[in-house]
DNA sequence: AAGCTGATCAACCGCATGCTG
DNA sequence: CCAGCATGCGGTTGATCAGCT
């Protein structure tokens, strides 16, 4: 039986209050990051370990950028996930400042219902119209999409704003398997930064992620900078 | 002005994985 | 090799707020 991550009783939940997250600061300030577990008793928080690392990377962290996602932002994103499916740290990992949280949110919040509105799966980044080359549309939960709801149409020219375009992007870079494609010179220079084991995490996050991702794995490749349609 | 509804986002939860003894 | 621990991740929840009726 698993134990839980902490002691359930005399540990806060739910906001966070200034002076909990000065404390958090402070020891932070003072040992560096690290040892989440202990973490909160050294620092006198009644918190678990895992709620002093969330708080400290989506919202104390010095480096955070917060605010609304400018428009080259909105289009990484977007490119990212075609690429690399719902891994949002990677995703985030791309955008200085941004965590995967934040990612995760302005995904699901805006750029989700911005591309569904597009006529654009977002799940799979494909026209949710029926076309002859794409038969089957479903959603992650695995339920069809309505193909008959009176959505705009998908626009497969002259996108009208750069976040279409973007989105067009996105979907040829995924769906085109011309070699040739002028797309796939694309580089996004993936450098997907190296963590002391670099495949920890990936072989669980194949499973879990549904298919279609771009192989863009590093694996045997020795190359710090991932070359991406090159 | 009050109630309702949808959007947003901070925070929690459960699970997977690597590390260590 | 195995079990337990620590950490990181993605999915989900719930509180809050803004806009609408």
């Amino acid at each position: 039986m698993r134990k839980p991550c902490c002691e359930k009783e005399g540990i806060n939940k739910g906001a966070w209050s200034k002076q909990e997250d000065q404390m958090l600061i402070d020891y932070i300030n003072t040992h560096g990051e690290g040892c989440w577990r202990s973490l909160p008793k050294a620092a006198g928080l009644h918190r678990c370990g895992k709620s002093c690392r969330l708080r400290w990377i989506n919202y104390l962290r010095p480096d955070i950028k917060r605010g609304n996602f400018a428009q080259d932002e909105e289009d990484l994103i977007i490119k990212l996930h075609a690429l690399l499916g719902n891994r949002w740290s990677l995703i985030a990992g791309r955008l200085p400042g941004r965590t995967d949280n934040e990612v995760k949110n302005y995904w699901n919040s805006h750029i989700r219902k911005r591309l569904m509105s597009l006529g654009i799966d977002p799940n799979n980044h494909r026209p949710r119209h029926r076309l002859p080359q794409f038969t089957e549309i479903t959603t992650s939960s695995g339920s069809m999409i309505d193909d008959t709801s009176p959505s705009k149409p998908f626009k497969s020219s002259s996108p009208t704003n750069h976040f279409e375009g973007a989105a067009l992007v996105a979907q040829q870079i995924v769906h085109s398997d011309d070699q040739t494609s002028p797309l796939l010179e694309l580089n996004l220079d993936l450098t997907i930064a190296m963590p002391s084991s670099p495949t920890r995490k990936r072989t669980a996050m194949e499973k879990k992620t549904k298919s279609h991702i771009i192989s863009a794995e590093v694996g045997a490749d020795p190359l710090p900078t991932l070359p991406l349609f090159k």
